[in-house]
DNA sequence: TTTTGTCTTTCCGATACCAAAAAAACAGTG
DNA sequence: CACTGTTTTTTTGGTATCGGAAAGACAAAA
């Protein structure tokens, strides 16, 4: 069946390009983090110069939200918020920017969980295991290269290095998050960003507040990630913000069922509440024991025997 | 000109793989470190269980180190040793490993430096500027990618981080392994290899009484980075070890010119050789406490006032 | 029997090409 | 005049294909 050329066809949603989707829910971030109202107007040239992208993809990812009923299109006039942006940034049907790959991902995941992916395995291999076509599984690949997870072997194949979801891989991501985040929060060169301490601040304890649900889950883990990412950035050294992006990316990979029970997510957020309050007080000092403390019940959380974590369902 | 096919043209050096050349490196490295006499044979399925490879590329890298004189090839009897491996495992016209890559790479940074190159730019301006395919390009700059010194764009294009060798780059880089090395000695995890140990000592002592020759520089490089290296495989914490495997990385791309200077050296070694002690000892605080002042004293090199900053135990 | 030499099979990297997507230029509207 | 709608240009990602390279099997020699 071939798609007619030119227009855009916005009922076709599975053709909708990565960038795009990516920028939909992007775009929603945005619009929460400035507490748009309704009526809001979106315009275009500031959303591509905020996300450093043409217009193009900009105007698809607005197409987009209008499909979703978020936003509306008026003639000449571009889009307009119609609802105010709720809770839950993961938009459920929206997020498929990477939904092929995501997809592939899990089955990767269960495949090697049960023992039907070897541990050394050719690509072509692969390509006939999982049924896909080798461009999405080197994009993957490539991916779970860069998380660590896998290897290219030096002739050809590619090797799954041991133990991923292991007990000892997590509490070894620990001790390395022990090491380096409250280090960060003493290097000389750090410098504190005030206005985003300030919406983060907000931002706990609005969450604080609300009653949990498991929806939330997504939404706590980005605060989470973000929180630890913005501090190693404020320390000013590039090399330390790359290795906790690292962590974070591991753990968004690893973690969507590490749901540490609704006790701990409180205890979190009043760490991290503690850690800033000490931080604005220029504390730093403290605000690194904090964070070092922070981390270790943290892990403590997990080590006893945790569960089989394998991989989102 | 075309290639006769079938037999492979020892003589048509620009031809061999990169994984090939690859071999004969490590392969001479592995000699140098077996101290293997003139006579020593080099049995095929050895090297290739070493390796993890096929024998039909290792018989291509002797191959390679046959018409290089190193090795003599007996008929049905294999290759065979001829001159003592020499320092400078740096073989000449022999690390053509990845060439074209290594040339692309520097060029890159020529241009770069000269502004011929501007901050963003797409692949196929790069493609043209440069005049490569595009295939190596994209490898290169995956590579550099992965050293985190250019960056995707969101749309298309690639966008290079700046200030690349700064001196800022260089003291961050210190202040992070001052922050990762020391812990890692210190991990609850650490477990020491000896066999390596003794094997680096005797390194190291060989290399001390050695009168310095700028051609040692790359050797002494290597001998530093694989110290470090080991040492954060000792510390039982991948993550660690990740982390300072991305800086040896980072180091051998940049620092072809960071000549420390022949009294630097002298004094690396010694330090390096005191941290071999304190581990022999079982005395890991003090090792960890020493690793800690050779960073500094390493980075004081370059940045004649860097702040000491203080990190905890 | 172990190791090398030879041959076959399988896999991967590079190139060319095409369609989709992004960037950029242009035109139109409030 | 600022912004959106439309068109054009450029870049990019995906697929097919082909030659070279790695893996694996087999034969021959020490």
């Amino acid at each position: 069946m071939s798609r007619s050329a030119g227009a855009i066809d916005p009922s076709d949603v599975s053709a909708t390009s990565r960038l795009r989707a990516d920028l939909a829910s992007r775009i929603l971030n945005l619009l929460k983090d400035q507490k748009a109202e309704p009526g809001h107007r979106l315009v275009e040239c500031e959303l591509c110069r905020h996300f450093g992208v043409s217009r193009t993809p900009i105007r698809g990812a607005l197409q987009l939200l209008a499909n979703a009923g978020t936003v509306e299109a008026r003639a000449n006039r571009g889009y307009v918020l119609l609802h105010p942006v709720r809770e839950a940034p993961e938009p459920p049907a929206l997020t498929e920017q990477g939904e092929e790959d995501r997809e592939l991902l899990v089955r990767i995941a269960r495949a090697r969980n049960s023992g039907l992916l070897p541990d050394e395995c050719s690509q072509q291999e692969m390509v006939r295991h999982l049924d896909v076509t080798m461009a999405t599984l080197l994009r993957v690949l490539r991916q779970l290269a860069d998380l660590g997870l896998v290897e290219r072997k030096p002739g050809k194949g590619w090797i799954f290095l041991p133990a991923i979801d292991s007990t000892r891989a997590q509490e070894e991501s620990y001790a390395f998050r022990r090491v380096v985040e409250p280090a960060g929060l003493l290097a000389p060169t750090f410098e504190l960003d005030w206005q985003w301490l300030e919406r983060s601040r907000a931002q706990h304890q609005s969450f604080r507040k609300r009653r949990w649900r498991d929806t939330l889950a997504v939404e706590f883990f980005q605060m989470n990630a973000d929180f630890h990412e913005q501090l190693a950035r404020c320390s000013g050294n590039r090399y330390l913000l790359g290795a906790v992006q690292g962590q974070n990316r591991l753990r968004s990979f690893l973690n969507y069922h590490w749901v540490h029970g609704v006790p701990r997510v409180i205890a979190s957020i009043e760490e991290h509440l503690a850690i800033m309050d000490a931080l604005a007080d220029g504390r730093n000092d403290r605000a690194s024991q904090l964070m070092l403390d922070h981390l270790a019940s943290s892990s403590r959380t997990f080590s006893p025997m945790a569960p089989s974590p394998k991989i989102p369902a």
